[in-house]
RNA sequence: GGGCGGCUAGCUCAGUUGGGAGAGCGCCGCGUUCGCAACGCGGAGGCCGCGAGUUCGAGCCUCGCGCCGUCCA
């Protein structure tokens, strides 16, 4: 069987056992900042296990992507030696939402093993577990086992092995592992399966209370389940890695096998390419922070063992249609982000180059002061700096370094970077996690009851709503809200748009019949499933429990919103016609007075190509199409075409937005009626944000017509100002530019002239002699450090051999300038001179011997000063 | 979120006790040549990232900000 025919018969299995078949999530969970990649394949039902979120079914059957490079799962640094780590993988998983449990779990589990896909009985060992830490051994799970397996392969184990929890709160439970009795290879029983038992919720104390209804959550890894079943001993002698070790052995000519050198880069390509690519396909860029700089890293190891392996030109953008050609059947995101993806890939393999490339002198630097040292050791420290400043990669630093004979102190550079770790971790710890405050909530059961129930597609006014609950400023429940506080209010129906998709919340007002009003400032959610909840100002009267209110959307700021929400779907539109398919919305902000998108792209965009863009978006609102929205589900939905965006989670049913024949998205935003209620739409900026990632930030309505008067205004006073008419102003600019730079030069040189005197400088009456050395003292004015510079000189190349002595006021300071020709430096320095002299107009100095400067603010003594000069110079002279 | 490095001519980059903004390549003109490359001579081209501060004086020192790179979280 091929894997995918294993992943296939997997979600067969369990949907023909009444299990809903549920599309994996993305691998960068959206609802959950905190987390860098999805981990599990629960992750998507978490709130589902903790009873929060209600779902239409109560069994569910997945294959979901898996990231493991951090945290808890760290995986990075084993892949490449181990035949069966990766750091991306696919995790096959049946769950139950207080349906079934451990009986029918373990029946489920064997029949699928055992009947399906014929494992032969005597090669499964199970393990459960065996009591500790305080809770009880897993009695009920050994009893069901021993229907199917004799006691000798049932293993007793501890919590490390047995008792599976997500982390340090939430739901937990015994659980059971299944093994694979290979009796050879490097690892001779493998795991193939876990069964969790949900059944407990752990608070922050560290007791455990009884989950609402217990549960079940297995996973398995498809990778090491194909192995098993092709009768292979590494993961990557199935069909999942075959292909992609060919395309490699190809690229570099050395097969898979020849050598466990070659092996293990060849492994470590080969998983860092899938990583890779899924990754971006889930819309993360590489990037120097957070997911894009895990994603960095790991392309970057590849890249290095590519390099290994002998490859010198870029190679992993190669790989990525094998993969795809591959996967895409049961991943068709793959498809239709191929190009994008490769392009990335390409980007990404030519700045490591360039890093590389500035690197390389900066090491070999290092080498040869290493190769200075007796022991020829280049130190940890300086290893660090090159690894840290420059991104040179540590094992590149050694492979150069022992190339020739220079060994690294690989300790130091480790404390060094633990140094670094502790530092950011300090860090973060005190300033960066905010924890997030919680409602409490009085009655939760009728709360739920309600449900979230929102209006605003249609109104943007509900009368007579009850008011099902208040909280206060701190999230308490309470029974009113006076005049003056703030808090929070849910609604039994509600008109109020909550921040998502980048659109934000609404704001308006809600009044009850006893004349109370309240400002609503924003919303925010409770928890999935439960009502939104209004922030509010109460600015008249009080606000009670179970009042009827009216509540009213501010309709034109909502309206704006609209505006510039589905003009964000044009611009995305308009973006890939003009710009390529490789666009994708990277983030958005959509607000009543401005729309901000971000998308993947990587170059700044041409003027013109922005003016086409703007162009289409204004033929496509002329042009007054309907909008038309449609629920429709999620499956129907991707398949007809519209964009789902990266890292959104979306339910079984969704709204597809859509302006016929241009645009379709998913959007749960609000939209307006026909695409001409925009109005008109300018682009005012474009930017980048990210390596990869552009910005656009665009207004409609009035707010882009007001923009624009505001531009013709500006360019009316310019061209009255110039006065010439529009097209001639840049003209004339020019010529006012190139006008002003000759006039300031020509000013310049006839100062300098000015200066000099009439009577030609050397030899004037300003030139006297001490000891034989002719000085010139003079006092000029209004020129500046260039004029004065340029005087000396002339006055130097006059009187060919002396000292120069030449003070200038202007403004209310003193500019003084010292020169002594070349052949009396050695007798006399300029900077000497000028030292001695600057106090007496209260300043300071200092220059080279033949040149020095100074200045002052005291400009009536410029006469003293220069008085002055002739017994400084001669004392200095010891004449 | 934190650390380190960078930002100087169109490009690649020099520029230390703070005191005349430079080189190479490229560009324009002239010369040399049958012609081209090469060579020679001449020239244009700079808010030294932005803003404060210290100083008589800042590309250089101090502080803040921006952008790029890089590492850690």
């Amino acid at each position: 069987m091929t894997s995918n025919e294993l992943r296939a018969s997997f979600l067969a299995y369990f949907e023909q056992n009444g299990h809903r078949i549920v599309p994996g999530s993305p691998l960068v969970p959206g609802d959950d900042p905190t987390l860098l990649f999805t981990n599990a394949g629960m992750n998507q039902f978490k709130d589902a296990f903790l009873g929060r979120e209600k779902r239409e079914y109560s069994r569910a059957a997945s294959s979901q992507k898996i990231m493991r490079v951090s945290g808890k799962h760290n995986d990075l640094d084993n892949v490449g030696p181990s035949l069966r780590h990766h750091t991306f993988f696919e995790m096959l998983g049946n769950f139950s939402f207080g349906d079934y449990f451990k009986k029918d779990a373990i029946a489920f589990a064997w029949h699928l093993l055992t009947d399906v896909w014929k494992m032969p009985k005597d090669r499964l060992i199970v393990s459960v577990f065996k009591g500790e830490n305080g809770i009880p051994r897993d009695a009920e799970a050994y009893d069901l086992w021993r229907a199917f397996v004799p006691s000798d392969r049932i293993l007793e184990l501890g919590a490390d092995d047995n008792f599976w929890q997500m982390g340090d709160t939430g739901p937990c439970g015994r659980c059971s592992e299944i093994y694979y009795v290979r009796g050879t290879g490097a690892d001779p029983e493998i795991e193939i399966w876990n069964n969790v038992f949900m059944e407990f919720d752990r608070s922050a104390d560290g007791t455990l209370a009884p989950l609402p209804a217990p549960s079940i959550d297995t996973g398995m890894g498809l990778e090491r389940l194909t192995a098993v079943l092709q009768h292979k001993d590494s993961n990557y002698d199935t069909d999942v890695f075959a292909p992609l070790l060919k395309a490699i052995g190809e690229l570099t000519g050395i097969q898979y096998g020849a050598t466990e050198k070659s092996d293990t880069s060849m492994r470590i390509v080969a998983d860092h390419i899938r990583a890779t690519t899924f990754l971006i396909g889930d819309g993360v860029i590489p990037s120097n922070e957070w997911r894009g700089y895990v994603l960095r890293k790991i392309m970057r190891r590849a890249m290095r063992h590519g390099k290994h392996l002998g490859l010198t030109e870029p190679f992993l953008h190669h790989l990525v249609p094998v993969l795809t050609q591959q996967m895409s059947d049961a991943y068709p995101e793959l498809r239709s982000n191929r190009e994008m993806i490769q392009k990335t890939i390409l980007a990404e393999e030519h700045r490591f180059e360039t890093v590389l490339t500035e690197g390389l002198p900066r090491l070999e630097a290092e080498i040869a002061k290493a190769l200075q040292t007796p022991a020829k050791v280049l130190s940890g420290d300086a290893a660090f700096q090159l690894y840290d400043t420059f991104g040179v990669p540590y094992d590149f630093i050694e492979d150069t370094a022992a190339s020739q004979g220079v060994s690294v102190d690989r300790a130091e550079f480790e404390l060094a970077m633990e140094g670094q770790r502790d530092k950011a971790r300090a860090q973060s710890a005190f300033g960066g996690s905010r924890k997030r405050e919680e409602f409490s909530i009085a009655d939760e059961t009728s709360l739920k009851d309600v449900g979230d129930q929102f209006d605003g597609y249609t109104t943007t006014s509900v009368a007579d709503v009850p008011v099902v609950a208040l909280f206060d400023e701190a999230r308490q429940p309470v029974d009113s809200l006076a005049s003056g506080s703030t808090g929070y209010v849910a609604l039994a129906r509600s008109p109020f748009y909550l921040e998502s998709g980048g659109q934000v919340s609404d704001s308006g007002t809600l009044r009850n019949g006893g004349g109370a009003t309240a400002a609503v400032e924003g919303l925010a959610r409770i928890r999935p499933g439960l009502p939104r909840v209004h922030r509010v100002r109460v600015t008249a009267g009080a606000l009670r429990l179970h009042d009827h209110v009216t509540a009213d959307v501010d309709a034109d700021l909502r309206d704006a919103t609209r505006r510039n929400h589905t003009a964000t779907h044009l611009l995305h539109a308009a973006l890939r016609e003009v710009l390529g398919t490789h666009v994708k919305q990277a983030g958005s902000l959509v607000a009543p007075d401005r729309l901000r998108f971000d998308f993947s792209h990587f170059q700044a965009i041409a003027p013109e190509d922005l003016e086409r863009i703007e162009r289409i978006v204004n033929e496509q609102i002329v042009r007054n199409t309907p909008v038309q929205t449609d629920v429709r589900s999620t499956d129907e939905a991707i398949k007809a075409g519209a964009m789902a965006l990266f890292g959104e989670k979306y339910g079984d049913k969704v709204r597809v937005v859509s302006v016929p024949g241009f645009s379709v998205e998913l959007c749960g935003g609000t939209h307006v009626r026909a695409t001409g209620d925009i109005g008109l739409f300018v682009i005012v900026a474009e930017g980048g944000v990210a390596s990869g990632v552009r910005r656009i930030e665009a207004l409609t309505g009035m707010g882009a017509f007001n923009w624009a008067q505001q531009q013709r205004s500006a360019l009316r006073r310019i061209v009255h100002a110039l006065q010439v008419n529009e097209d001639q102003a840049v003209g004339a600019i020019e010529r006012l530019q190139s006008e002003a730079k000759r006039l300031a030069r020509e000013v310049t040189q006839l100062k300098t002239k000015v200066a000099m005197g009439g009577n030609g400088g050397a030899g004037a009456d300003d030139t006297i002699e001490i000891g034989g050395v002719r000085l010139i003292r003079r006092r000029v004015s209004d020129l500046d450090k260039e004029a004065l510079r340029t005087l000396t000189d002339s006055l130097k190349a006059k009187v060919r051999s002396g000292v120069i002595v030449l003070a200038c006021t202007n403004d209310q300071k003193v500019q003084v300038v010292v020169a002594v020709t070349p052949d009396l430096t050695s007798r006399v320095k300029a900077g000497q001179i000028v030292r001695e002299l600057a106090p007496i107009v209260g300043g300071g100095g200092g220059g080279r011997p033949d040149f020095a400067e100074a200045g002052g603010k005291h400009p009536e003594k410029v006469d003293e000063l220069l008085a002055a000069a002739e017994p400084v110079i001669a004392r200095l002279l010891g004449v």
